[in-house]
DNA sequence: AGATTTCATTCACATTTGTGAAGAAATGAT
DNA sequence: ATCATTTCTTCACAAATGTGAATGAAATCT
């Protein structure tokens, strides 16, 4: 399990003594089967997790019932910053939908591997920017985009979820019915 | 110019030997007229402003014409995050559609301020982390509200904003053409 | 393989939203 | 006060999107 996407990415982007061997102390290695849970809508968030394989969708039931909130795939962090930073309930559930492999670390354990290696906070800092900048974009495309487009966009953006993740989570997540998402896809496929 | 909400508003949640008249030296206090720029697309941002009165735009210029991105207002800072942090030409301008009086701060200034008084970081990361998750919850509502209902979640959230912003630029904002709210508002007013 | 469930498509129709034009109302300038 | 400009409203019509039901395809289970 030393192998991995993550180390690898760590020891890369970290100028430091610590080794493969080191970071892995710090992580933990599971397995999950398709829709075993990271985190229930409700619970407490208390840990973090790299995607080494696989894919796992962000979700909430609201009145209008299930909604899709986002993916992350292979070499993408699972974080639900806002719990996690506030220790709040979760507002959102977090699932596989395929086989998926992560590795996780706990809160507490983040905190120790911030001291021994402080570099890590500017890692960490820099994928929550680039969550707060995603999100970003996503408030302009939802904002001015017609449903066509954004589709277009997702779909140009994200080739392999296409394949990966049944239309209709797509179709939430662009804020659009199935099947209007259907009648916009027969427009592209000739 | 010292007795200022913003130094008020330090000297309480920052516990340090700081006085406002400390706090002074590292802010420029600027008087601008209704339409002034604080920033405009294309250019870089080397600074960061409180609002102590009035109300600014965040808006862009796009192939579908002028696009609201967000309002602020006293009591709220002038943040171009993205581009602040990166020290990245501006995707968008902000502009007073007020009057407005400001504090403005140079990201040099900032950074001896942080030295001096180290709590300011932790201030200035609770800030963009109040930004990220208005980010995220702006998200959800574009995502899952329609245009009616987004502007009455608007209106409940922002009755002042109602009354000092043009509508049309509240339609914008909302990813609505002006006449849709127009036709909106009708049905909430009786 | 067969049965069952899940997912995607299609259709008809309702509802929402966009668009361009016209005019009313409000605002600002002289 | 008068005029000019900006903003808001209204309308008729077009286009986009939602909805419920029906069908068929694909995946999953036993």
């Amino acid at each position: 399990m030393i192998e991995t996407t993550l180390f690898n990415l760590l020891k890369k982007e970290i100028p430091s003594e610590f080794e493969i061997e080191d970071f892995a102390r710090f992580f933990q290695y599971k397995k999950l089967e398709k829709d075993e849970y990271f985190i229930r809508q409700g619970e407490l968030c208390r840990s973090v997790a790299f995607i080494e394989k696989g894919i796992v969708l962000y979700y909430k039931i609201a009145d209008i019932g299930q909604v899709i909130c986002d993916f992350a795939k292979e070499g993408e962090w699972i974080t639900q910053y806002e719990s996690f930073v506030n220790q709040d309930l979760s507002p959102i559930s977090i699932k596989t939908i395929e086989p998926t492999e992560i590795l996780v670390i706990s809160f507490d354990k983040l905190q120790q591997l911030y001291e021994e290696v402080p570099t890590v906070m500017l890692l960490a800092r820099k994928i929550i920017e680039k969550a707060f900048f995603s999100s970003l974009s996503r408030n302009d495309e939802l904002q001015n985009l017609r449903a066509n487009e954004r589709y277009i966009k997702f779909a140009q953006d994200n080739p392999e979820l296409v394949q990966r993740i049944p239309q209709y989570y797509i179709a939430s997540y662009l804020g659009v019915a199935p099947q209007s998402l259907s009648r916009i896809r027969k427009k592209f496929i000739y």
